[in-house]
DNA sequence: TTGACTATGTTAACTTAGTCAACATTAATG
DNA sequence: CATTAATGTTGACTAAGTTAACATAGTCAA
């Protein structure tokens, strides 16, 4: 009988992603972890250093989970929608990725390159859409693209408020892409 | 010789601004900020209930500022630029404003007032400035603009990387005006 | 097989931080 | 002046991250 388990340091990362996506990361913790793997509490840190190199394993596989995802997309603004709701639907995962993590991502490579990976395919997807751009045009644009995006999630989990309406929002939410249509190549 | 302080409540959230502003939320804690105002640990719970009170006063101040620095503030583009600055002016305020605070605004009026003034101010110069539009396209445009504003200081804050360059954001930094030209009245 | 080294767990305890309860003092009010 | 409300203090509790010391299991060379 298993005084080692069988794989805990997959186990532990499952269990802390699924906690994470229902409830945000700010429910992760140690103790909580280690009971639902039947482990003791510091049985963790025979894999992990600190707790920081869960988060930064989460933070990777919501990248690769969206740079995975993105390979079926091939109109532009599906590739956008594409983003958006992945914000949407792993609305936890997502704050961990892009909120203000005080996370050196320059500490973790392998997170690093997933979440420039996820930058990439914007900039590589607008090179198709207009191959006429000057370089660095293109580059802003990107920039841009990938501000909006970023931004428009925030709003649309913020939901109502007296000025921007929930009926825009819904509307948004309901036509990603002429949104970003409308919005990106008025 | 003093007993009570002389205005406890404001020395304590001034403190946490401080410690805030400099070093980030996660840098604010109970004990730091009763030491710098020389009272115990817990006078805190004299004047606030719990520390998201504190969070909350310190988003709402940041949102007065930004809302009283917008009124001098003339052209379209250079109220984008306004509120891109105090992203960078004031990274650590900012982040606690607009990163994923889990706090609900609505337990905190004063708070969500400001908020709103602060999106109304957008709304209210694209009407100006858009006059033909129809209403419905202005609200549109005013959500992207918002979320263009806002996902921008992230990436311009976040710095380097292999995909976009430090020089597009050094440019984009020291151009405001004119990215967000080219960027929203494309 | 054995013995030693390494990997992986466990227990106990330390630390930091938010918060509460009980008590003390000051200020204000009738 | 006596009472009461407001504001401070001390001590303690709790949750959570983390470390140290110890235990066991697995691996591999002699």
């Amino acid at each position: 009988m298993g005084y080692h388990k069988e794989n805990l340091k997959e186990q532990l990362v499952e269990i802390a992603w699924d906690i994470c996506n229902a409830e945000s990361w700010q429910n992760v913790n140690m103790r909580k972890v280690a009971k639902k793997a039947k482990v003791s509490t510091t049985a963790f840190y025979r894999h992990f250093k600190k707790k920081d190199d869960l988060k930064a394993e989460l933070m990777r596989r919501g990248y690769e989970l969206i740079n995975e995802g993105r390979k079926d997309v091939d109109t532009f603004a599906g590739y956008g929608a594409h983003y958006i709701r992945f914000g949407l639907d792993y609305p936890f995962i997502y704050d961990l990725m892009f909120g203000n993590t005080d996370l050196d991502m320059s500490l973790y490579p392998d997170l690093e390159e997933q979440s420039n990976a996820a930058f990439d395919g914007v900039l590589e997807a607008l090179k198709d859409f207009m191959p006429d751009s000057a370089e660095k045009d293109t580059r802003i644009k990107a920039i841009n693209i990938w501000a909006s995006v970023h931004g428009l999630v925030g709003l649309l989990r913020s939901g109502d408020s007296h000025v921007y309406k929930s009926e825009d929002l819904k509307w948004i939410e309901n036509n990603l892409e002429e949104y970003l249509q409308m919005t990106t190549f008025s």
